[in-house]
DNA sequence: TCATTAACACGGG
DNA sequence: CCCGTGTTAATGA
């Protein structure tokens, strides 16, 4: 793990402080398509992703889910740091995108070392930020772009994320983190694909170009 | 006009 | 067979 710690934080953390993180974190491993975390659910520490990607998604009250925007190794959920303001219960859903290892940093520990070790506390800051302008580009998106140009943003989303232009996914997913119908999915993604944007298999598309 | 819902056939695993 | 896929028809915003 310290390995693994090193290699996604060790450009912007000092060593001493991955030592403690590897020392008080819990390690936490999710295969693809687990849900790391759900609506409601405790929240337990501040997850610090190592390897994979992780997709975060907000519910509504029919189940029925958006997405907001992916993790990759090196960032941390903002959503957490919510849990310094009194509410401890998540507000997204979070699932595996790839299989993934993270590390739970206890809440004290984040209260402590976010005071003590300015490295951290940018780490922290930044990775906030750097949600804060995703979000903002899914709502642009969704209230600006039709249906065809948010399949194409999420396309391109998926390939960066998964360093693949190869994608394990389903048309009814795509239609689900979209919160839109699978027909029009099946529909654009066609169009795309004789626009040879793309090539449709079961279960899986490939990404031409964009 | 474009999205959604329901319904159906095809075919691959 | 089951499920993902591709299409159509009817309806709605």
């Amino acid at each position: 793990m310290q390995e693994l710690l090193t290699e996604a934080y060790g450009p912007v953390l000092n060593g001493n402080l991955l030592e403690e993180i590897a020392e008080s974190g819990h390690f936490r491993d999710a295969e693809k398509g687990e849900m790391v975390m759900d609506i409601g659910d405790t929240i337990q520490g501040l997850p610090m992703l190592l390897q994979g990607a992780v997709k975060v998604l907000r519910v509504d009250d029919n189940g029925e889910e958006l997405l907001l925007y992916f993790l990759e190794s090196g960032d941390s959920c903002a959503m957490t740091l919510g849990s310094f303001f009194g509410s401890s219960k998540s507000s997204i859903r979070a699932v595996a995108e790839q299989d993934s290892k993270m590390v739970i940093v206890p809440l004290d520990k984040v209260h402590d070392w976010m005071g003590k070790h300015a490295d951290f506390r940018q780490l922290v800051f930044e990775s906030f930020n750097t949600r804060l302008k995703e979000l903002i580009e899914s709502m642009d998106s969704l209230a600006f772009m039709d249906l065809h140009g948010r399949v194409a943003k999420y396309l391109t989303d998926r390939v960066k994320v998964n360093g693949s232009t190869t994608l394990d996914t389903t048309h009814a997913e795509i239609a689900a983190d979209l919160h839109t119908s699978r027909v029009v999915v099946s529909r654009i993604l066609k169009q795309l694909e004789r626009e040879g944007m793309l090539e449709l298999h079961r279960n899986r598309i490939e990404v031409i170009a964009f």
